[in-house]
DNA sequence: GATATTAATGAAAACCATTTCATAAATATA
DNA sequence: TATATTTATGAAATGGTTTTCATTAATATC
């Protein structure tokens, strides 16, 4: 910088206005400084800047499985936005451990990021409250929290839910099975048990918790809880899955059984993975874009971080219910 | 730093010392900083260390199309690795552009990243040469470079290729069909396709271009290039798709033209992707470990960063050929 | 006991930008 | 023309570490 200086014949001061488009210089020092720039091929160092400013351009992702197909492209449309919006992303998957969870934070916060995305339906509620405390702007991607001050980007889990259910009674079914996500899972699993029992009762219909069983979001899983289901309430019609890997297994599960899929049992998945469509018979599914999800979460909290004006922190993003080989 | 030097009763270059775990300070005083530490919750200025160290403890990240299942694992391995070696990922998804690789390894450099992966069969010449030039730790991460310099690891493109086309000439057959990829992905594709020719020889049959067609890596690619491939040449047998959706893609485009997998054409794909499992029939393919993959290239790059001896530095992660219902 | 080594600490320079405050130059106002 | 205001620039302080060099304290050697 000092180089750049003295071939521009200015200060530092200058160099650092022209560099940081203040507004107070004179425009032909400032094409000086620019050609003195472009000359060294200067480049700002990084720390010194935010050494002195405490803003990094930088934006943490906390996340856990981010192999997990949906959550990747959820992970790319963060990326992609963020690319956009000038930002880098500084990557951090916790497998869901609460002390990883807290290291990436720390070391998040020594990198001076200018906000964090928490990619997460379960979130250590003393995770949640360090980052309050720590006043980063923050925003919740694919998950929702129940506080008001807090930006969340997340389908309508409720909505899908009574969807999926309503179309099952609209065809007729009376005896349904649901496969939740685990117990960690709890907001969306919870929102989306919400959006179920909304259904029953608008179909005058009694719920009961016997019709759900936990599964822990793997195809494994889904083959497991399914068989449970089954064994329950043999004359089961119609299966709600929390995810499309757990779809599978149940397709799986109820093949095995001898029974067949869509004609003795009808099965919907949740988030329209790749997968979803290639795999036969191929899986009815809710339907919700990651990357979209990805994308605006990083608006929201682009806005928040530049303190803009924000109609709403709680953004829903459209959801579908598209109709495959599973369905009937 | 200051309060923790005056609560400690020490000078700042001690408490420095201390925290770099310096051999040269006495242990009580040692313990005496420790506590002032724990006491004031003092946590180090991250880029007050880095403008002097110029170390980051950050490790670039940059590849394309991060969203695909195979990238994703690969991602996953990198991520975790890196964490258990103290550094943190900084990720660079670049969709492939020219423009989008360089202004990353520009914002990696301002950041001054450790290191650098690149995952990518293909490589632009020029970055390549950007990243030489300045002098960064690389490895290549699922992609080979000719430059005995350049440190990689992959699986055995030559070698996987060879054992899938052996295996499909021990089964007695004798038209195959290749869904290569694009010409874009010259490395890894060029490199399977010598262990084809290898396979070839090695069976005394007389290789032709003829019998491979480029794909995208996609399902629309391998059902396409798979129409093209049987029009071509109606009597084929088997085919090998050099990766797993492709493969989905041929089988698909092989059922609609009325003939069945496996028992008129074999399929084998590459990757082992968790579609490969699900999908039906299910896909016999070259498995190979994406999360080794990556946890390798970290630690080969922490060997490189701290100019520890390294024996190799092109390292082939093992692959096996699993058998599933594509092929007989 | 005197001298030579080694161990432990502190002072100050260096890393490189941003920003406040002061000042000089240019323009507007009375 | 003299004064007030605005615009453009520079000097110097600041951010928080690490590290070299100098110095003192402690130990070993003769």
């Amino acid at each position: 910088m000092k180089d750049v200086a003295k071939l521009a014949g200015v200060s530092l001061s200058t160099v650092s206005r022209v560099l940081n488009k203040s507004s107070l210089v004179k425009e032909e020092t400032a094409r000086r400084v620019r050609k003195a720039v472009s000359k060294l091929d200067y480049q700002v160092n990084d720390s010194a800047r935010i050494l002195r400013t405490n803003t990094s351009n930088l934006i943490g992702v906390i996340g856990a499985g981010m192999e997990h197909p949906f959550l990747a492209s959820l992970l790319k449309g963060l990326e992609t936005e963020a690319r956009e919006q000038g930002y880098s992303i500084l990557l951090g998957d916790s497998d869901g451990e609460y002390e990883q969870e807290k290291i990436y934070l720390n070391i998040m916060k020594q990198k001076k990021i200018d906000g964090i995305v928490i990619i997460s339906a379960n979130v250590y509620t003393d995770i949640l409250r360090m980052v309050k405390e720590s006043g980063i702007p923050i925003v919740f991607a694919s998950g929702y929290i129940n506080d008001r001050d807090v930006a969340c980007v997340t389908v309508d889990n409720v909505a899908a839910a009574y969807d999926v259910v309503d179309h099952f009674f609209q065809k007729g079914h009376e005896k349904l099975g649901i496969i939740r996500g685990p117990n960690s899972d709890l907001v969306a699993s919870e929102e989306r048990i919400r959006g179920v029992r909304l259904a029953y009762s608008v179909h005058n219909k009694i719920y009961s918790n016997k019709i759900q069983i936990e599964g822990d979001f793997t195809f494994e899983g889904g083959y497991v809880g399914t068989q449970k289901l089954l064994e329950a309430t043999p004359d089961i019609t119609a299966i709600f899955s929390f995810n499309d890997e757990m779809a599978v297994g149940a397709i799986r599960a109820i093949e095995a059984m001898g029974k067949k899929v869509p004609d003795d049992i009808e099965v919907i998945g949740f988030d329209d993975i790749p997968l979803a469509e290639y795999v036969k018979p191929s899986i009815s599914t809710v339907s919700q874009s990651g990357y979209e999800l990805g994308a605006q979460s990083i608006q929201l909290l682009h806005n928040i971080i530049n303190k803009n004006h924000i109609e709403d922190n709680k953004i829903f993003i459209p959801h579908k219910l598209v109709y495959r080989e599973s369905t009937i």
